[in-house]
Formats: C-alpha cells, structure tokens, sequence
DNA sequence: ACATGCATGATACGGGTGTACCAGAAGAAG
DNA sequence: CTTCTTCTGGTACACCCGTATCATGCATGT
C-alpha cells in the first residue's frame, strides 16, 4: 500500500485549521474553502480526507474534546489534595489564558450548532460533562471524608452547581461582561465558602 | 400621511416571524426569505419595514430583550419576601416551561452572534447583565439586613455566582443534558444553603 | 381630477456554499 | 514497460444568500 504521506498528519492539519477558523470567526465562517485555505491545500484535499463537511466538523470536535482533556489532566496532575483537585478541574475550564480561551471558545461555537441539531453530536459520543460532573462529586465527597466539607451537603447537587456556575462564568467572560480575573476571583469565593468548616 | 396600515405591528409581526425562526432552527436559518415566509409576507416587505438584515436582527433582539424583561417583572411582581424575589430573579430565567424556554433558546441563539462580532451589540443598549447582577445584589443585602442571609457574605460576588450559575444550569437544560425540573431542584438546593442562619 | 408619495409585488444580480466530476502525477505490482 | 491504485488539482453545478432595481397599485391632499 502506498503511504506517500501520513494521512493522520493530515486529517490533523485540516481538522486543527478549522478550529483557528472557529476560533477566530466562528464556526459560521468555516466554510470548506477557508479551511483548506488555512490549512495551506486545496479545497479538494478537504474533501478527501473527510468525505463531507459534517464529518469534518464532526472529527474537528472529537480533537478539541481531546484537548480539553489533555489540559485538565495536566492542571489535575499538578494537584496533591482534594481541595487542589477540585480547584484544578473548575479553574481550568474557566477562560483565563489564551488556551482555555480558545478551546471554551470554539466550544460554545460548537454550543449552538448542537442547538440546532439536538442530539447530533450526543451519538458521536460527547459523554464529557456527565463524567466530568461525577468525578467532581467523587472529589467532593473525598474532601468531605477527609473534613473539608461539611459532611450534610450533597455532593452531587453541588458538583453540579459548581460546574455550571463555572460555565457561566465562562460565558460571561467569553461576552465580555468581566475578564477571566474576576471570573476566577468570583469562584474561589464560593469554594472558599464551601470549604469552610465550622 | 398615508396610514393604511399600522407600521409598529408590521414590524412586530416580521421580528417576531425572526424569533420563531431563532428559536427553532436556530438563527443560522433565519433568512429573509424564511422570515417572510414565516411572516406570510413578501420579501420585499421584509426589506421594507428593515432595510438590511443587521437592522432586523437587532430589533428583534430588542424585543426579545423586552419580552424577558417583561416576563421577570411579571415573575417578581408576585414575591413578596427578599428571599422570594431572589427566588424569582433566579429561576424566571431556567428554562422551565414553554416561554422561557423560547426565550432563552433565542438569547444563546444571539449569543453566539455577538461572539463573532464583539461589542456589536453593546452598542445598541444590552446593558441587561449588569443592571440585573446590581439588582440581585441589593435584594441579597436586603435579605441579609433582615436577618436571613449570613451578614459576612460578600452580595456582589455572591449575585455573580449565582447568576453565572443560574446561566450555566440553563445551558445544559437546553442542550439536553437534565430537564428544567432537576435545575431548578439544585438552584433551589443552593439558595436554601445561602438562606441558612446558623 | 389629477398628481404626489407611500406601500407592495416580481425579479435580477453578484457572490458564496457544499458537493460532484474529470483528469492527471506517482509510486507499487505484474 | 505496463497496469493499477492511491493521491491531488482544477473546475463545474445547483442552490441559497442579501441586496438592488423596476414597476404598479392605491389612498390621499389640493
């Protein structure tokens, strides 16, 4: 078989041109021919490598899950107690460096096309925040054990709270409302006032 | 003056032909052609009561705009207690039933619109965030004066995160991930933890 | 009664979109 | 060398978009 290029190599220049592409202008500007003029090949590559524009999009958003992924992991990997961790997962989401800035943004560009098409990208398997909400509520309820937390709060109910709270913060920053600063600032109150034992 | 027919509710039956449009298929879909259509009008009406898209776009945001604000004063206007308008503020906005689930569908729809083109919006009066998070923050010092809140609880941080918060459940009732029911069990969960005088 | 101006209809124009089709390089296999 | 498969380029097609243009009703002011 003929392996004159390295198609993964190439499926990745295309797919990570269109998040630039997301990123920068929305997902609404990432036209087939502004992504192969992106990634520097011609129009016709694109649709070689991913057959149709829905697969694109569709292999596009697995690599920023992955991405997302890989950050936390490293913001979780640099935290020792329970406490940390937790910090770690919901501080990293938050829009304050110009990685996480990217990815909450494309991810909200994605955001609104699942709107659209409810349930399209459920099926691709974007089981991420349910797993993400039930890891934080297992190390909610780790600093619990360990005395952190009142032990009467439900750590489900407030795993979920704080994830959303996290994701409006986002979205406020991502509006301009506030910097990610103050974002941050805003959510270390409330974890402050969470790990608070009387 | 010629005043065959009423200009306002030609206008208001176009913009709101555009909502229903955002709404459903999300404002990708929302053409002039399709706003027409949806109207029963012709296209050229469309062009005539809006000259260009942008202008159609930005009233009917108006209205939209106009339509949350008169739900939330309907929703308030029934509180009695502090507690009870925090309560209002707060859950007027999840979308529980049908109308607020129009509205805040719609609301994500401009969202995202207003990413690609920053500070497009602002422009034309969306001071609503601000004045809303200021409002919330005086009915929490309210509360806490009378005795109900935790007198050491920052009002200003704390209406933000609940906000951001309130925002967020909404983002994940509306792509599918819980029903309106559940995130309003854990907003409630919350501000039962807030009113809670040790 | 007629002219003026508002209100509406039909249609054309230029551009951008996703996709399909046809034609070559280029290297492996016979 | 030929043949075949993998890979790449150019281009055409049909469609939808926002906007502009031309034409026409039709009520009213004088």
């Amino acid at each position: 078989m003929t392996a004159k290029v390295d198609h993964e190599e190439r499926r990745r220049q295309i797919a990570e041109a269109l998040l630039r592409i997301a990123d920068t202008d929305g997902l609404q500007s990432a036209s087939m021919r502004a992504v192969a003029a992106e990634a520097g090949v011609s129009l016709r590559l694109v649709q070689y490598y991913f057959t149709t524009k829905e697969r694109l999009l569709l292999d596009a958003f697995a690599r920023l899950g992955a991405q997302l992924q890989a950050r936390m992991e490293r913001w979780i990997g640099e935290a020792r107690a329970p406490r940390e961790v937790v910090t770690a997962i919901l501080s990293c989401i938050l829009p304050t460096d110009p990685e996480s800035r990217r990815i909450t943004r494309t991810y909200t560009a994605y955001y609104t096309l699942v709107l659209g098409d409810p349930e399209a990208m459920e099926r691709h398997g974007a089981r991420q925040p349910e797993l993400l909400e039930g890891f934080l509520a297992q190390q909610l309820r780790a600093a619990q054990e360990a005395g952190e937390i009142d032990p009467g709060r439900d750590t489900g109910v407030t795993a979920a709270g704080l994830l959303a709270m996290v994701n409006g913060l986002g979205s406020s920053v991502l509006g301009g409302q506030r910097s990610g600063e103050e974002a941050l600032a805003i959510l270390t109150y409330h974890l402050d006032e969470l790990f608070r034992t009387p």
